[in-house]
DNA sequence: GGTGGAAGTGGACTGTGGTCCGTTTGAGGT
DNA sequence: ACCTCAAACGGACCACAGTCCACTTCCACC
């Protein structure tokens, strides 16, 4: 179920939606613009078609044979269209690579913005905090590869809108949650600290167990919120 | 895993080494594994020639065109060397910017290692802590070029000597500050909240002023060193 | 039902990263 | 001096990302 309610670059230069969300007010509490750069425009019926095919052949391929050697050409191949029409819907190779990450973050962000406590709303914001943290780890490295071939760019990172949506969820728990200081600030770092890439490095190379990693984040929380 | 893309290079240069900076004890302080990947294994005379007149071709091309626009093709032709040769020294173009990138960090690694307090040995280790974040983003951003066009894989950064001898310094002022907790995944989220595309995208996107991140730093490390 | 034109399509084309392999060169051994 | 061979070299070659533009399809409005 390709549920289309997924937000995608349709114009390649992206540039970005100028100010969107506040710097420092919106409550993704109250509104619920999910992937806040907005509903794609509104597709022509073929082209939202293909969109689909693309996006189901990609994730296929990648399957066979891992997002590193997803080629252009063969997504195209396997959609039945054209090299110039994937690049036309996606902008670039990062950019079908991104599209497919956000797709699947569905499950990740139900379970935040509405799902059952402690994670979801209900709960105390620091709980909220404490539940996402190992919630999030988890999903990363089960999408790991994924997630880390579309990091090309590291700037292109904030723009994506799944990670824009955890940055203000999280911003908007620290405030709740008093904790002083630039919530911004703070809430990047925070994520900073479970990032897909350092995860996999510290278990990896560095054979921390994940376990480690649930505990470093509790510290991290308990410390940033603590009043003083 | 499609087998860890990295696709081996010939001769990587450096390849670290590893002495130490070992997973909870090691101290850097009467350890200097230094990074300067050192001059890594012994080149042949014409070798080392060709090395530094590509490294010197990169660097003028790159002030003339940006990182961006720098081609492996046009770097040989500058240097009056076949293309065939760069790849052979730097196995890839992120290892030639990499290269490029650790040969500049010089003046930074010298100042916390072995310049007048605060940074440098000498003061606590609070201070030095405390001394080092302001430091190191303005040396990014000086550097911000060429730090982004380098990261092209995420994982590749934790294996970038500078990015080690970084991670293992704060490491090791974090233990004698007396942080509790896992010191190396401290440093990371530590280090993750100076990052420079992260403090690229504060600044430009979001109007924070590097003033703001300073204080950003010093509310952390406090909250990080503060006994209970 | 027709029609104008904007949106979408496809595939040839280009530039660059990266590989391969036959040739050259430097340095240690005799 | 000479020999030897691993290391270094160079450039032809290949694959793939990304561009371009002539052509086709949808759909809003008559």
């Amino acid at each position: 179920m390709t549920g289309s309610a997924v937000p995608s670059p349709p114009r390649p230069p992206g540039s970005g939606s100028g100010s969107g969300s506040g710097s420092g007010s919106g409550d993704a509490r109250t509104t619920l613009p999910l992937a806040s750069t907005g509903e794609p425009e509104r597709l022509r019926a073929d082209a939202a078609r293909n969109r689909t095919l693309l996006l189901e052949a990609a994730s296929r391929l990648m399957a066979g044979c891992g997002a590193t050697n997803l080629t252009m050409e063969s997504v195209a191949a396997a959609a039945g269209v054209g090299k110039g029409t994937v690049f036309r819907r996606f902008g670039d190779r990062t950019g079908l690579l991104i599209a497919l990450m956000n797709h699947r973050e569905g499950l990740l962000q139900a379970a935040f913005l509405s799902g059952p406590p402690p994670m979801g709303p209900g709960a105390p914001a620091l709980d909220r905090l404490h539940a996402f943290g190992p919630a999030l780890m988890r999903h990363e490295r089960e999408h790991h590869e994924l997630i880390l071939a579309s990091r090309t760019d590291p700037l292109r990172t904030y723009a994506v809108p799944a990670n824009r949506l955890r940055i203000s969820h999280v911003a908007m728990l620290l405030r709740q949650a008093r904790a002083e200081g630039n919530v911004e600030l703070l809430a990047h770092t925070l994520l900073g600290s479970v990032d897909a890439a350092l995860v996999h490095h510290l278990t990896t190379d560095r054979s921390m167990s994940i376990e480690q990693l649930d505990q470093g984040w509790h510290d991290l929380v308990t410390r940033l919120c603590a009043g003083p």
